[in-house]
DNA sequence: GATAAAAATGACAACCCTGTCACATGACAG
DNA sequence: CTGTCATGTGACAGGGTTGTCATTTTTATC
């Protein structure tokens, strides 16, 4: 975590720092953004630097604090969804607003994506915390086999694990093609595909 | 590619070299490989190795096609595939024959991995270069749609999408745990929903 | 204004890395 | 045995990185 001395900061001086770090990681992986650039670019010295964050590692994590913090706003949105729509239905809808958020704050998102570019031990251990809540969705599985909308059979895991890699798998696509109407054009069909191997008619 | 001097070495120094090259570029990705720890690990002078190499990239793309030729055997193993096997039966098949593979050379295995790790722009070209052939499964697909066997209006190559994605992300994942009895799993249960969803009943 | 506490600074040491080059050592032919 | 050519060597320059710390500057308080 950041220092006492960093939080008793001028507002537009940490934001200045944040700024140039979300640059810098946001263009470089991990292991290899570089300090010197963060320093650079915020317009402070290298001693201040440290007399915020420990390492480069405690720079990051407050960022990803931030990002986190920000990211709520997108959460609370994201739960007044239809509650009677199926489970097909909500994830169309979930991914559509990561999609839009990730457009909204691409530096962001890139942040994000780099994270799975990196073999540093420190990021695998984030990958596991921040993998994100994935297990919403297995509840709704189970909830939908009840239901009777769903072959009872189904393994839910599977499922879950299948999406996961998908929409990991899409997203890079498109953080480098950058075209938005392939990626919706792939969840959907291979959402299809999944909806027919698994939905019960 | 490498130099007529290097040509020329005895073959136990150019294994050496080889095997040296292996070991690093198996534990770190491209872009954090060290010369320094390959030339020390090998046995050789700074020096000598870049009479050899004109650079990192060139030692990648030698140990890259030398791992391609030692593979040559595993492909031509995977051509005699029972023809007339449908899609589902073919793909499982080759996913085994990749699997043992990696199995039985993990540090070769563990470059390809690696690939996926590194964001500089020589590894990103690669990357698209070495793709693997996924093509020959979008053919099989339209076949199998010909034959009746597959629903027609479904679309080969989210399908091979599909597909390529759940290999790497699942592979990816093998790589860290080390399961077999999990990846396998995983390649059958999720080949199955897929199946559920487009072969014609 | 004087004093004390907080914050900012950049030179520095220590450690990586790459690519080169003048020189040393080997090997082989005459 | 000597000269030539192929090969081997490591010190070196030039670049990068991180983390520290004695010193200066700013800020706040009395």
């Amino acid at each position: 975590m950041p220092s006492e001395t960093f939080e008793r900061l001028a507002e537009n001086k940490k934001k200045a720092i944040f700024d140039a770090a979300v640059e810098e990681f946001s263009n470089h992986s991990f292991s290899q953004a570089s300090i010197n650039q963060v320093v650079q670019s915020a317009g402070i010295s290298r001693g201040s630097f440290y007399q915020y964050f420990r390492d480069k590692e405690d720079l990051y994590m407050y960022v990803l604090g931030e990002i986190a913090r920000e990211k709520m706003t997108v959460a609370a949105a994201t739960r007044d969804i239809n509650p009677h729509a199926d489970f097909f239905e909500t994830y169309r809808q979930m991914f559509m607003s990561i999609l839009d958020w990730a457009e909204s704050q691409p530096r962001y998102y890139r942040i994000s994506m780099l994270m799975d570019y990196d073999d540093s031990a420190f990021i695998a251990k984030l990958r596991d915390q921040f993998g994100g809540n994935w297990d919403f969705f297995r509840q709704l599985i189970e909830k939908e086999k009840q239901r009777g909308r769903i072959e009872p059979h189904v393994d839910a895991d599977i499922v879950v694990e299948m999406l996961f890699a998908l929409n990991k798998s899409f997203f890079q696509d498109y953080w480098q093609t950058g075209s938005r109407d392939q990626l919706v054009d792939r969840m959907e069909s291979s959402l299809n595909i999944i909806k027919g191997g698994i939905a019960r008619v």
